[in-house]
DNA sequence: GCCAACGTTGGC
DNA sequence: GCCAACGTTGGC
């Protein structure tokens, strides 16, 4: 099982959204990039991520797992851009700030911190540890 | 609102 | 195949 990071901006799709999706989930849609589709084809279903707030949050706030292996995007006529199914799983006791993130030695080599624009991205076990830890988990 | 970083496009 | 121009993202 892997560990990854899907960041979407609150305005387009929430966290909120995410859970009121049950455990039908919803498509990973509207990844217009290479790299990120590239990681969410090498997802199985049960890796688990974490749910990034870009922009007005800026913070990890739950966390998700892969339901559906890459599929065409069903927002895109275009049939290079797959995407995944997540559904929420739980949400962080505490939200983990990229500020937090960004205050500790052992996550200086996270995507998050060295690509801060790259939308879907793989996350360590280390990694993966520490922010859920931080969150309360 | 600004700007740096990065990805994509298109002319040559 | 290179590279300049342009558009987008996201942190500040």
């Amino acid at each position: 099982m892997r560990y990854w990071l899907f960041k979407s901006e609150p305005d387009a799709w929430s966290w909120d959204q995410q859970v009121a999706k049950g455990d039908t989930g919803e498509e990973w849609s509207g990844v217009r990039n290479y790299q990120a589709r590239n990681f969410m084809r090498e997802m199985e279903p049960g890796d688990r991520g974490f749910f990034y707030h870009s922009q007005t949050d800026k913070a990890v706030v739950g966390i998700v797992e892969v339901i559906a292996p890459a599929h065409p995007d069903s927002t895109s006529d275009n049939p290079r851009w797959d995407c995944v199914d997540v559904k929420a799983v739980e949400a962080m006791p505490r939200p983990v700030t990229l500020e937090e993130i960004k205050a500790r030695d052992d996550l200086a080599e996270m995507v998050l911190v060295r690509n801060s624009r790259l939308s879907v991205q793989p996350v360590t076990p280390e990694e993966w540890a520490i922010i859920c830890e931080m969150g309360g988990l």
